[in-house]
DNA sequence: GTACTTGCTGACTCACTGGTCATTAACTAT
DNA sequence: ATAGTTAATGACCAGTGAGTCAGCAAGTAC
């Protein structure tokens, strides 16, 4: 009348094991996390690891894709159907969801993409596309149409969304690397975003 | 009468072997160079750089000193003794200076301290206080010294040096990972600028 | 209960790499 | 020349970690 000493989920395993992965490279890196850990979170064999991905890479890929989904679809979708102005917009979902990336997972994905993108362009392509390339062309398009109705003038920041991000990429670095030095990136976004709107106000 | 197998170079051996080591740390990450690999490239064995390097490590913290050295200073040093007046600086020196910076060494740098900073916190306070700090607060005076003089007006910008470094951050990233998505990253970064002065001017 | 399928385990292999050290040979002093 | 010093070598060791696989046991069908 043992308890058995493992439960068959054939179904759950493979988010488990991603799940425990995440955290075990936010915490360690790729190269600095061995498989072993990762099962070990997972409450799980080595074996069954490697039953579910075909190796360390792949798992590592998989960690990648996990994070990507939905969260700039998300944002997409709420620039295609809000009813606000251009500038209620931009300082209302949009400051919240930019204000909201540096402590997210994305942060996290970015931090490992960075160490070990050199090595797998696929998958850098995969963020690219899926992730960048949307999330600038939503925004550059939505600033066009801001022109377009009035509110906004003509200026280099239509083709250049990027300026909006940027003080993004600056509170996400500084919160992974300078854990210790505290900085208000919601400050430092809200201000970013309120030069951004000066400068294109028409 | 045949040549000598090696010269003895005690002077030299230190600097090329760090050199070695930032090429292959930039190619393949610090966890991805094997200590072989980098003796290789600096024409060397492996035994004599363990002679001058107590440890991968210490080789690791080499690299990271050997490139920040005198880049921060020599812009501080402008900061302290130009004579233009605040705007004409901001546009001309302090501009290049950024615009130089994500082809620079530096950026490698960056990616490999968020890499592996994590395991290396002595090695980002280092890089910290040495760079970052002092390149911020730079700023953060000389905009201040603008305030005072009538130039700009008082703003969120005097205490966020950080607003103008974010495009430089930007483009880093962008050019580290999207190798093959161009970015003009010069005009990126004099965008950012304009609307900085636009927006402190007073 | 019994036979069968398959999710799961963990001990094992093997390649690699950080670090050591006994030995060698390039230089130096006399 | 010769002896002494030390820069430099490379074979070696020990630890680690990715990936394998023979066997086990949880679930299933009858």
């Amino acid at each position: 009348m043992t308890e058995p000493r493992y439960r068959r989920r054939k179904e759950d395993r493979p988010g488990e094991i991603t799940e425990a992965a995440f955290s075990a490279f936010a915490e360690n890196g790729y190269a600095g996390t061995s498989v072993e850990e990762v099962a070990k979170r997972a409450g799980v064999s080595k074996g069954l690891l490697y039953l579910y991905f075909k190796t360390k890479e792949e798992l590592f890929k998989a960690v990648v894709r996990s994070v990507v989904v939905r969260r700039v679809d998300a944002l997409i979708d709420t620039v295609e159907h809000t009813d606000l102005s251009a500038e209620e917009f931009l300082r209302g979902p949009m400051l919240s969801f930019m204000q909201g990336v540096p402590g997210s997972r994305v942060a996290v994905v970015i931090r490992l993409l960075l160490a070990e993108g050199a090595r797998h362009p696929d998958l850098v392509d995969f963020y690219f596309d899926n992730v960048v390339n949307k999330g600038m062309s939503a925004i550059g398009q939505f600033v066009e149409r801001g022109v377009e109705r009035g509110e906004f003038r003509p200026s280099a920041v239509t083709d250049m969304p990027h300026l909006f991000f940027a003080p993004v990429m600056m509170s996400m670095i500084w919160k992974l690397l300078f854990t210790r030095q505290s900085l208000d990136t919601d400050k430092l976004i809200a201000t970013q975003m309120d030069m951004i709107i000066a400068y294109i106000k028409a």
